[in-house]
DNA sequence: ACAAAAGTGTTGAGAGTACACCCATGC
DNA sequence: GCATGGGTGTACTCTCAACACTTTTGT
């Protein structure tokens, strides 16, 4: 390390960002940078991702996240907005970055750093592309996956724990769900992701006193039994309530 | 958007990630990638961040956050930890990667999307520089900034809140401090980045309960008043504790 | 003995958790 | 009137937060 301070300076031009009057960049090797989005639907009362069939190699029939090359005039996060667009139809989303996965050898043809983000839609939302060429997209189970394309599980196993955690000290769970909703369609969506049952009193009285929703004034109709409030999130909310510290 | 559809899946053969045998993908507009690592230590009792001067234009002679091109062959981790090494002659580091930043205009020059890390260093592990005909490395206030160039100042800000909020929910503060220290040290860390100050019966209490330190027997001689026992991070202890539930 | 920093316990308030029954509606 | 899901309250426990004095050392 020592050694090497000399040589280090000078062979680095580049290392602080600056390079050279003149320097023409695209003349240097550089990576691919496509965004990938996890999109997490409930569906059927289970937890599901979409993923998309390659049909080229490498990979060629495996299944994928759905992602692509960022255009060299838009956001990372209209490029992630942008494939979701184009898989499910929906434009008005909560989306989240997620991580950036950029180990030289994930694709084996050539260097592709990816930026992950991840969605939540609701199911009634999705806009189905049933009959289109485009490639087969498919609702899957984060608990029954398929063998995944590149460190594509990677990047799933990743976004799940982050769903997980996101869900247990903010208030994102609405995203998954219609913008109207009762309580126990609401709990039964945090049990769904969390993989636990939750005590109703509890749910409720800890949702409510958070007030990020209000009641609609509406009750369901449709169901069995006692027909339930109906709430919606409050749009002036803060999504993110500030957690109880753990240190100091 | 519906209207779009043919199209899009047409001209989109690339969406997936996919793309023709044969395609050389060198030839399309591709963004340089680098990574910027935010270097934060405690130097006299602040907290600081290490900044470099720029040289050339854009924004020549402005502060920048230290960072450089990733290489074709290394991972993102290992460019920021090449990059935090060429500053700060620190190799055994807290780091972690903080956000990818891609707006098409943060660069004027050219699409640059950055990976933004992290690092926490001890400032007695820190490498000097001095004499070095590199560029010009500062360590600044948080509180106490130069106008900064590119999105800098954002990427910063948005580096302090991940820091205090990762320090209050995970154990990372030992990681600005050097390997052995005592309890007034540690607290005066989290003091300094928390901004506040801490009840030291609590703070004691709360630390010790964790686990995630050990004495190491020995007693600090050289200061003033009653010498204090001398603690270490016990290696394998979880730094990341589970934090009490939000939601629900 | 005094200055300077280290170390130590208790109490009250608020939040979390566990738990069981009545209510409104459709059939 | 009964089946179905909706809605409600209370007691115990635990964690947090506030607060002041004694101990050990060097000079």
């Amino acid at each position: 390390m020592l050694l090497g301070t000399f040589s280090l300076t000078m062979s680095d031009k580049n290392a602080t960002n600056d390079w050279p009057a003149g320097y023409d960049a695209s003349k240097y090797d550089r990576p691919s940078v496509t965004v990938d989005v996890v999109i997490f639907s409930l569906i059927e009362e289970d937890l599901k991702v979409l993923l998309v069939q390659r049909k080229n190699s490498p990979f060629a029939g495996m299944w994928a996240i759905p992602g692509g090359f960022v255009h060299i005039d838009e956001s990372l996060e209209e490029a992630a907005l942008r494939e979701l667009a184009e898989e499910t139809g929906v434009t008005d989303v909560y989306i989240e970055q997620l991580y950036t996965f950029g180990d030289p050898d994930r694709d084996p043809r050539t260097r592709v750093i990816t930026v992950a983000y991840f969605a939540l839609v609701s199911s009634d939302t999705i806009w189905h592309q049933a009959g289109s060429d485009a490639e087969a997209a498919e609702w899957f189970s984060m608990k029954d996956l398929p063998p995944l394309a590149f460190d594509h599980a990677k990047i799933l196993e990743y976004a799940l724990t982050r769903l997980r955690y996101k869900l247990e000290y903010t208030a994102v769970g609405f995203q998954l769900l219609p913008d109207e909703f009762t309580l126990s369609e609401l709990q039964q969506a945090y049990e769904i992701v969390l993989g636990e049952e939750l005590d109703k009193r509890n749910f409720r009285r800890k949702i409510l006193s958070s007030e990020i929703l209000e009641e609609t004034g509406k009750k369901k109709k449709e169901a069995e039994g006692r027909p339930a409030m109906i709430y919606r999130y409050r749009t002036d909310a803060v999504a993110e309530v500030k957690t109880r510290r753990l240190f100091p």
